[in-house]
DNA sequence: TTGTAGGCGTTATCAA
DNA sequence: TTGATAACGCCTACAA
């Protein structure tokens, strides 16, 4: 009984076309097809050039990333740690990075933590196994491990708007500072004297830390302001509006300056529920700009992140790091941008 | 000059450890190792087994998926394409399908159009080439052909809110026609009987089209009612303000009904910029849950889609055809939930 | 300039 | 029950 004699024939027809079809085709070598793929430069014979580009185009040949993966250990691709994908910032900055990546010939692969710190190992690990070449890390850190080890394989890490503890990588964020400064002048320039700068628990963040203690400086150096910092937990609402009560009874000039959206909209359903009006009874300035602060109560102003470009710029740290950039880690801060609604206005 | 003697104990430490270090670590052969990583059941001989466990152990040694993938065919990856991630409803379904692949052991790899529909060739094929198992598309579908392609390669599609004009899949969707008799049903009861309907230009995409049309039935059966639809194209805001101010021109009770959270935030704004206030001038119901909906003027009426479950059931759907269910492609609607707010209050 | 052969890390077939 | 060995699809010395 003669056996199946075509094999090939089968395992072509129901796969991919592989770099053997395409040889065959053309007559040729698989390492000509390779060669012919990788490194034109080195001269083949313009007939046999084309023949193999026909072979291609006539067989739709795509090499496969997975084996060339495993073969030069690149995979071309890029892995993106986010701590909540529900976070509008994080949606904006993978855009930003997702457009660098796509430019450079880049796919990025993202793995979301929904907001559970525990799973950040795993994400790292999985990312790690596909044989990601870098990492953008938008996460807590809390297990430094995971993310260290990878960097100690030489794979570059990249840090956006959070910090990890003792690691050593480039990072890319908001000039927390800078956009707390921002806020604070532009209240007192409008006459909001009583300020309360309203956060999530920093729980270990280092944006929240650093927008906290900007905030304090900010208080420190001008003596004129006063201030106070709340926490705000997630599912007390009632603490959070006998806080503003309690402002709003010191003094005459009262504005919150919100450490991000998720407070700014805690913050709006409080003054919803108190029945106050934003720029009236109450000044406001939220870090974060959304597509609905213009809709809120009079139009809430904001500091807008420059979230593109901090994934752009993520991204190119990376990529520099992969072409063999080998430098200390770098700190890139960007300026927020004030934008001046109805909630701040002046008395 | 002795060449360096370690160029594997090297490779081990530059690189990953993989299945050969733990099988000589074992003292065993690769085969072996790979049994006891498989089929267990395969009765190993037990003193050998907790060899190799141990042996693993020490090493921390996992399977690399590349490797595996390329071996079997079978890569435990999940392609997942949005038209837009900026889209809150989408970034919603995002994570359902993330949880309910984790769940399974599937990795979620996410590909974003950013809205530029002729990426999603490109987008099937990036995936298609790392050897996604399944693809669940959120998108408009215009160039079938890809998805098809995958599809014919025995590759399961799931769709997700939108059909692809003749493609044979799984389909996963709001009811769209329930939805939008809900939203009518609610208006009417409330009072409202001028209606507009406000959706984005449909533009092929079949859950605009079908709400659209779902309307008009509404309309049909509803003689009670008068109505009528605009489309609001992106830049026009001057041509949603003109409408609105016609449609209150036309009827004392006027109400908009919004197709999605896109137009939601238009007729916000449009109804802002004309002084007007919702649930008195203007009463409103929009497709799509936000955090924001509370937020705006008196808190606005939405219906609510189900968009952990829309995930989660399109994983489902497409895990089921990994298991190799094979029957027809099938239909699954869900409802949503009118969640009342003060936009549509009682005159 | 082109082809042969070996190996990346697995799994699967076949002997032993 | 275990171990060689041959693929999977690709790249790259090295040889021709």
């Amino acid at each position: 009984m003669p056996t199946k004699p075509s094999p090939p024939a089968f395992a072509a027809a129901a796969g991919r076309t592989t770099i053997a079809d395409v040889a065959e085709k053309a007559g040729v070598s698989k390492a000509t097809v390779s060669r012919f793929l990788n490194r034109r430069d080195e001269l083949l014979t313009p007939e046999i050039a084309t023949r193999v580009e026909s072979a291609i185009a006539a067989l739709g040949y795509t090499p496969s990333p997975m084996a060339q993966a495993l073969k030069r250990g690149r995979s071309r691709l890029v892995g993106l740690v986010v701590a909540d994908v529900t976070n509008p910032f994080s949606v904006a900055v993978l855009r930003g990075a997702e457009k660098a990546c796509q430019e450079a010939g880049y796919l990025l692969m993202l793995f979301n933590l929904g907001d559970d710190s525990q799973r950040e190992r795993e994400a790292i690990q999985a990312l790690a196994s596909y044989h990601v070449e870098g990492l953008i890390l938008n996460t807590l850190g809390r297990d430094a491990g995971a993310a260290a080890a990878v960097a100690r394989q030489g794979r570059p890490v990249v840090l956006v708007d959070r910090r990890h503890g003792n690691m050593q990588a480039d990072f890319v964020s908001l000039d927390n500072a800078g956009a707390i400064r921002t806020a604070g002048a532009h209240l007192l320039e409008c006459g909001w004297d009583e300020l309360l700068f309203v956060t999530e628990p920093s729980e270990g963040v280092s944006s929240r830390e650093e927008r906290v203690a900007a905030f304090r400086a900010f208080l420190a150096s001008h003596p004129q302001a006063r201030g106070a910092v709340f926490e705000s937990v997630a599912g007390d609402s009632q603490a959070l509006e006998r806080e503003l009560q309690q402002l709003r009874a010191r003094g005459r000039r009262p504005a919150v300056l919100a450490s991000n959206a998720v407070i700014t909209l805690r913050v709006a359903a409080a003054v919803a529920r108190l029945g106050w009006n934003f720029g009236e009874d109450l000044g406001f300035v939220g870090i974060d700009e959304t597509e609905w602060a213009p809709l809120v109560g009079p139009g809430l102003t904001t500091i807008a992140q420059p979230t593109d470009a901090l994934g752009r710029l993520a991204t190119a740290c990376l990529l520099e790091r992969l072409a063999g950039l080998n430098v200390p880690p770098r700190q890139i801060l960007l300026q927020g941008e004030l934008v001046v609604r109805r909630s701040s206005r002046q008395a």
